[in-house]
RNA sequence: GGAGGGUUGCCCGAGUGGCUAAAGGGGGCUGACUGUAAAUCAGCUGGCUAUGCCUUCGGCGGUUCGAAUCCGUCACCCUCCA
């Protein structure tokens, strides 16, 4: 360990907080770290937001240390207040432990779970069973409410109201923290700026019941240069599960970022070095792409792997640069219709629809209106075009939806 | 438990009997310009078997020729008092 963890994640701007920060590296240089993020249990994936925490755990498990990766089936049972103005809709237990699951195998794609020395744990294992009037004694005596008060997560819902159940987050995810102390020896927890509150709750719980003084990192909330969080978009959530959001579509939305984030996204979502960082930011102009085209790339091989991520290159590359011969539009969403259809001839607004390019018929007809329908690069004008077998190009139609959304819709 | 205020389209928010598929803003979409960027400008932004029809203003029921708007009731939220 020639370059201390520390220093890699503050190049990378992965570093908001820290409680020690000297501690901390001469903890890196000299043991292997046992460390914990929380991931919330309302979704059955993550999202490109939770990358930042993903990548972050990766950076210290190459360097040797472990992660443990905790999955709030309980915590997620109340809701946490922080940073947000309304109460947390309620799951089932049932969904939450199903999310749990789930959320597990997607993080064992990314850290290892099964080969490695990286712990999956879940918090509903020791926070389902507690007893109320024990924990008030051992653990509730801990906390000040005053200074829970004064806490700018709470001052902000005090105001609007803020129910019991959740005010007893913070309390459980220190909890947590004293858990895993416990179990694996875990001394360091890591989560967004968000959490910082939360995270100390749990250090001063650990130093009070064990006399022991652990660690705490928290990383900025990244929000794209025109104020959007990451990983969100309008149409939804930029998930990483293939299922819900294919390769192409999460490799577009990486080419797709804005030029000013671009520095950002390479430090904090690939492994790059950071002089190949600062050569392809130091690009001008419409240069620029290459630089998004390895951000993309790179992001894609991380969560999807290099095959899928080659073929979302090379179909990008085939739909947007007209000079080039390449015509692997594999990686395209694409649609099967069968060819007696076509015989029949399909109507063109029907066709988006059906693919997803439009939400419904009058979208499509707006659409059209507004010159956006193209079939094969051809812009459609007349409403009442249809599809017909004459539309064929080898054994597919390119559909497109604008600038950018391409379906490929397949004859069989 | 008592008194009052509120619940409007993706979000915020105006509207307090017909001119309201509902002002304005945000967001989003399309087009132009570009570099699959930003900024800017213009248009669009409930659905449909579409010069018309249907559904929408917390739920249900009522008054009325006609209701987001009036009445009743239920649900939820907020404020003050306990």
């Amino acid at each position: 360990m020639s370059d201390n963890v520390f220093d890699i994640l503050n190049e990378r701007g992965f570093v908001a907080q820290v409680t020690d920060e000297e501690a901390l590296r001469k903890k890196f240089a000299t043991e292997q770290v046992t460390f914990y993020i929380g991931f919330d249990g309302t979704a059955d994936s993550l999202h490109a937001g939770s990358l930042v925490t993903i990548m972050a755990m990766m950076h210290l498990q190459k360097a040797g240390h472990r992660p443990l990766g905790l999955i709030g089936g309980g915590t997620t049972m109340i809701g946490d207040p922080s940073g947000k103005t309304e109460l947390r809709q309620m799951l089932t237990q049932e969904a939450i432990e199903a999310n749990g699951r789930s959320l597990h195998a997607q993080l064992n794609h990314y850290l290892n779970f099964d080969g490695g020395d990286a712990i999956p744990e879940n918090n509903a294992t020791w926070l389902l069973e507690l007893n109320y009037v024990t924990f008030l004694r051992d653990i509730g005596r801990h906390f000040s409410v005053n200074r829970m008060l004064s806490a700018e997560a709470y001052k902000q819902r005090l105001e609007r109201g803020l129910n019991f159940i959740e005010f007893n987050y913070q309390i459980l995810q220190a909890y947590d923290y004293l858990e895993l102390y416990r179990r694996y020896g875990c001394t360091l927890q890591m989560g967004g700026d968000d959490q910082w509150g939360n995270i100390l709750a749990g250090v001063d719980l650990i130093r009070r019941v064990e006399g022991v003084t652990v660690q705490a990192l928290t990383y900025p909330l990244l929000t794209t240069a025109s104020g959007a969080k990451m990983g969100k978009t309008a149409t939804g959530a930029v998930w990483l599960d293939k299922e819900k959001l294919n390769s192409y579509d999460y490799y577009q939305y990486w080419v797709n970022c804005d030029d000013r984030d671009v520095e950002k996204l390479l430090k904090t979502f690939t492994f790059l070095p950071l002089d190949e960082i600062q050569r392809l930011v130091a690009l001008q102009g419409a240069e620029i792409r290459e630089a998004k085209r390895v951000l993309a790339y790179e992001a894609t091989v991380i969560t999807h792997g290099e095959a899928e991520a080659h073929k979302a290159a090379e179909t990008a590359q085939a739909a947007f640069s007209s000079g080039t011969s390449s015509n692997d539009l594999s990686g395209m969403p694409s649609t099967n219709i069968v060819s007696s259809r076509l015989e029949a001839g399909v109507g063109v607004l029907e066709i988006f629809t059906e693919t997803g390019l439009t939400k419904s018929n009058g979208e499509a007809r707006r659409l059209l209106k507004q010159g956006g329908v193209y079939v094969n690069d051809t812009r459609i004008t007349d409403v009442h075009a249809a599809l017909s077998l004459a539309d064929l190009s080898g054994t597919e139609i390119l559909l497109r939806a604008g600038k950018k959304k391409y379906h490929r819709l397949i004859v069989e």
